[in-house]
DNA sequence: TTGTATGCGTTATCAG
DNA sequence: CTGATAACGCATACAA
């Protein structure tokens, strides 16, 4: 590897020229200076140190993008097609900005922070986060930080997220499967935290709308190992006796309950309508097509990278609570059913 | 950020002394020192500067991960759930190594270069890699490299793969095609070089073990963005009647094919059997489920990061060819037809 | 057992 | 317009 000192060298002039040259401070130089030494630079196809520049700028051009590992979850968090096309934009954004992808899959939060401290990383990315964990981040690495996908109380800690109408997500499609005459509605969720809790507030805002209360057992929460395990899978499908529709927070949970339910011969949506949350490719090509909120990952991924990279070039973020919009996308998993269930007291049982 | 220096400086002792703490050479230090030193790395949440250490040793810690961007396919590379799932597998196994994973998509092996050049990095994984971009790479690049999924004359550059029994997934495919009747098969790749063609090679094999030739228009090349557009979809639907089998060379396409063709009244597998291979989620929650060939990419992932840090440590590669087995997996895509068109003299039309 | 000095490649300051 | 020189944080050879 060839340095700026060795080129110098062979020029017989100061390294600094040289580095001036490099940074385009010509007006400080003579333009046959210049010219000597972009050749030089050409043919020693010259690639410059970036750790030794991290060192004299503290800076290092580096963005950390960090995921919590939620372990369990398909064979790991990248699995997610959600999460995989997000990843993807994300990366193509860094790079074209001419910044670096440092990923950091993890649970252990002070592994994660020594990892951002050590490489003094410019900006950092945080998907998937709770409160919790971003305070501690936040005491220990002082640059621009922005979350995706994260609810927590602004009053405590400002921050910049970018984020999806949830509550939105959750409503319209509860509503949808109101008007549909589903009345027994299991809501499937992951955890009652971030996305999903405020996704479970719009549900039981369109329940209220319809002057119907939502049951607490009604509320199902699936830990991803769950999808592996036979009993709970068996569980579910007990369960799923006492309801006319499952609305999933994703469409990867809905369609593993559509292939399991189906292979047991379940009739979707027929005896069955279910509903999930992404719209990504599965949701498509499932048969029967999922019936889905839609929602632009692509764009989510951009937008944050775009926040971040604006913050560490010293602006103001642009803003500082985004929420890109759903979408109710209707395909063939939800059957109309003759409305039953509030008439007959079920929901007043206790 | 405190440094060894401060530290030094707070207890009134040399940085060199710290820095051996920090290394474990305690045998050169004092006990009470050690303790000394020890507790207040502590107290100050030390924690030491990479770029700095880089420079020093030449070392950066850094994994680089390439991956060839082919435009149009799915949103983008990550996207792809085989690519996603092995991704993850690779990120998990370089971070409990201790190491660092840096991640570059793209086109441009020109920027490629001057990425890993720039940062130092120890060692490099390159996936689906043409051999002359490797070549390219080999030329600048002199640190360990391991491949995956790569195909190139051995005699030219000796090199370090971790693949798959492409050739025999492609055989044992076309085998049970041709043992289930179909003799009209079309063979649909994304192109003609790497992994691609060597299953190409295993299907042309089982076809020669059935006394037949294959022609070379039952070769489709789809290229990604195809999928995409409804003309050249609807090229392959009008092609299709030619056909009693489609063989593809990845689920995702299997499954999107299976869509497209259902939603124009084609009965899968009754007027048209369907074949993918990698044996991907989706394979098994479409419907039909996809009667596939599976691979392992966590598996495939892990292993070539095990390569390449052993090389990184000076360790010799342990294996320079690895093909990781692949297992047929027949699930419901394909029914059984009677053989005709051999017969019928098709085959020798020209 | 501890400390001093030097260099890694780059940038920045400041003097010529 | 150009060039010494110092500094970034760390590791190491060597001296004490």
């Amino acid at each position: 590897m060839v340095t700026i000192k060795d080129m110098a060298e062979m020029l017989g002039i100061s390294s600094t020229t040289v580095s001036n040259v490099i940074h385009g401070k010509t007006s400080e130089v003579s333009q046959k200076t210049v010219e000597k030494v972009e050749k030089l630079l050409e043919e020693c196809d010259y690639v410059p140190n970036n750790s030794a520049r991290s060192l004299t700028q503290n800076s290092s051009k580096i963005i950390g993008v960090a995921l919590k590992s939620r372990k369990g979850k398909y064979d790991n968090v990248m699995a997610d097609p959600f999460m995989s096309v997000m990843l993807g934009a994300i990366e193509a954004e860094i790079r074209s900005r001419g910044y670096y992808m440092m990923i950091y899959t993890t649970d252990d939060i002070s592994e994660l922070i020594r990892n951002i401290l050590t490489w003094n990383v410019d900006g950092l990315l945080l998907i998937g986060i709770v409160h919790d964990d971003f305070v501690r981040i936040k005491s220990r690495y002082k640059k621009p930080v922005v979350l995706i996908d994260s609810y927590a109380p602004r009053d405590i800690m400002n921050y910049v997220n970018v984020g999806l109408e949830d509550e939105r997500g959750g409503y319209e499609m509860t509503r949808h499967l109101l008007d549909k005459g589903h009345r027994r509605i299991a809501f499937l969720a992951d955890n009652m935290e971030g996305v999903d809790y405020i996704r479970y507030i719009g549900h039981q805002k369109a329940f209220a709308e319809y002057g119907i209360r939502t049951r607490e057992k009604d509320l199902l929460i699936i830990r991803p190992d769950m999808i592996e395990r036979e009993s709970s899978m068996q569980e579910l499908y007990t369960l799923s006796r006492n309801y006319t529709a499952f609305m999933c927070c994703s469409d990867y949970y809905a369609v593993m309950l559509m292939t399991y339910f189906r292979d047991r011969g379940v009739k979707i949506p027929e005896d069955l309508s279910i509903t999930g949350f992404d719209d990504v490719m599965i949701a498509r090509v499932s048969l029967p097509a999922l019936t889905t909120v839609h929602q632009n990952p692509t764009k989510k991924g951009r937008l944050a990278v775009d926040y971040l990279l604006r913050m560490v070039q010293g602006e103001e973020p642009p803003e500082w609570d985004t929420k890109l919009p759903v979408e109710l996308v209707i395909r063939d998993s939800v059957k109309a059913v003759t409305p039953y269930g509030n008439d007959e007291g079920v929901f007043t049982e206790e």
